[in-house]
DNA sequence: TATGAATGAGGGTTCATTCAT
DNA sequence: TATGAATGAACCCTCATTCAT
């Protein structure tokens, strides 16, 4: 085979739907998908507009696409975190909310999940497939986790499946004050102190036990 | 003849504004800004589309008047809630949480704060409008009432910025969650019981005491 | 009879038409024709926008109202000036330029023709009603006029037809040039000194005599 | 088959823009800049009307560049024409009357002027452009060619910036009578007798000289 | 594979004109 | 006579998509 190796100037040709959907998440965060033109994704991927055309059959797929692409790992990364407890409910979970709160702390992390929820109503195909690929498996691993706690005598008996809401809900608000209104405490993000306080809040609870001295 | 059936043009029409908020508000949140046409809006509102300028001189101002008309009472209500407080700690963040549950199961009442998360993104003046009317308010208005709480001995020494967080994470993600991903327990939305368990934990924490039987 | 003789803030419906006339001239001058809204011309005069309809049938009609309420003491001066000629051919002329470039002078009188000249070209009507009321008026006047002197051994026997653009030309070629371009000399308009030179150049010719000295 | 006979699409059209400002000067001269839509232009240049923006940015844009297109020759014409003056005065003075008598007779050189004249008003810009690139080259030129004249004793000492009017002021007017107001002497524009009968003038004066016979 | 000229439908906005009061 | 809310027809411009090369 005589061409060269490795012609630094012509980037594989498998490698352009990936540009192209870094490309897109890039505009559709900062720009949302309607205030994003196809030229604009081009440009970024350093194609020219009609070439989008030859890897996605439209910019709704090109949205799917990206929405698809960052599903797969999200989805194994959580039920993987939740189903492997190597140790007390409380240590899981310290592990799992600690895992959480630092990926969502890399914007392209937080990238897709924000933009699904922007484009959810519009497209509604989008929120389905996040739905179907990651709360269909995470919110019921999670519930069935803290059903095995309670079963096992280590938590409350609380209601399993609300009880979710009250374990996630706390990190990804904070989050997304942060990320939408730009409402963050004092000293900065401080994911890990969020999840310190958080953690002796769930377990714990805010009330000074009644026994203390 | 006692009245005209049906009269084609209605003047003096102080209340054309709100009419056309109300419009947008449901096309807005079904459709997204930038899905929704001016004279989609016209129409619901029944006008036509050259009189929605009569009144906002621009389809954005149609959205930020929107949002402005919600904000006010919305702004009043929470800081009312949480200022006068007429009982223990757990007391009153139980009404706060029980009043807040009801506002939002009102799908009118959701309806702002979601367009406003979906259009922060392309319409930044939206997000500090909110920002500056609700959130300014209300989250410095919980987290001094925590730290009240912990002052007064009644609440554990934690970070009360921070706990804001915990405080309002659960109930925010379980709306969300059921508003955008119609992901909703067994038995229906049930914000009562969401709220009694969410207070559960939230007082008096996950673990079983130690020093319980 | 009870009523105030003279109601201040009423105006005689009668003089409504010239005021409307008088805000359009301005605002069409201004701003041309079609960037001028009937609104403008509306709150311009004092009235609102439907009322200009119980005056005038459409805005081209104003447009038309202003230059035919222009054009009748135009051409009548015009017409007085050339007709009665009580002196030399040189007299005469030098009389009419005078007078022409101190009426050129007043904004208000450059008025209409400047909106006559921008806005013939799409409203073919106005420059036909300028041409019959005005030019078919004062052209054959001062060609008769030119033809006179010539008759009577004043004038050397040029064509008077032709001649007319000589004798107005630059006059109104000054004009335009300031009005239009801002062309100026270094002293300001100057219309004396204008009117001056162009006469002794009209009648001496710019050569210098062969027989002179 | 030798070649296609209609070919849907032009690529590579590297004269599109020409094209497209052929059409817009016809109809910008017909019906004025307001009156004439982009489709329009588009269809006259055998375009679809969203191509019109793949060529220039604005509608007011094709206006800048039919003017600026134009302007470039017509300023260089004068220049050189006065700027080398192989003979008297009067020779070169003729010679630039005819040489502009003659390109003012074609209606695409005299369709630039008066659309310019036309919207100066409400396109500022192109007064400025045309002046900058015209007039403040063109007048100036003259005003020292004359000056010249005198200087050299060929010329009755006369005010050389206020003469300008005169050498071009009855040309111009010829023309716009023409155009404008479709005024023309009995035997049609007639060009060559015009500029014959003004330079008589305009060198020996309309008197008759005192010491003739 | 890649380009970019070209299309054409559609949206926001303006404004002359009408009409109920 | 006077108002000004309301209409509806355009118009400018954008942009996803196509297609000849």
């Amino acid at each position: 085979m005589t061409e060269s190796p490795e012609p630094k100037f012509r980037r594989r040709a498998e490698d352009r739907p990936d540009e192209l959907l870094d490309a897109a998440t890039t505009l559709f965060l900062e720009q949302g998908f309607a205030g994003t033109t196809v030229a604009q994704i081009a440009k970024r991927a350093g194609l020219s507009k009609g070439a989008v055309y030859l890897y996605f059959p439209s910019k709704q797929a090109v949205l799917e696409g990206l929405v698809a692409r960052a599903i797969a790992p999200m989805s194994m990364q959580i039920l993987a975190d939740v189903t492997a407890h190597p140790g007390s409910v409380r240590e899981v979970i310290s592990h799992v909310l600690t895992m959480m709160a630092s990926r969502l702390s890399d914007p392209m992390v937080m990238a897709v999940p924000k933009i699904v929820i922007r484009e959810a109503v519009a497209v509604p195909d989008i929120a389905r497939m996040y739905h179907d690929a990651v709360l269909a498996h995470a919110v019921p691993a999670l519930t069935a986790f803290i059903q095995d706690g309670i079963d096992r005598g280590e938590l409350r008996p609380v209601d399993p499946e609300l009880t979710v809401r009250s374990v996630m809900g706390p990190i990804l608000i904070h989050v997304f004050l942060a990320e939408i209104f730009a409402v963050q405490p004092a000293g900065g993000l401080g994911m890990a102190r969020l999840v310190d306080n958080h953690l002796t809040i769930l377990f714990d609870g805010l009330s000074i036990p009644k026994g203390a001295p």
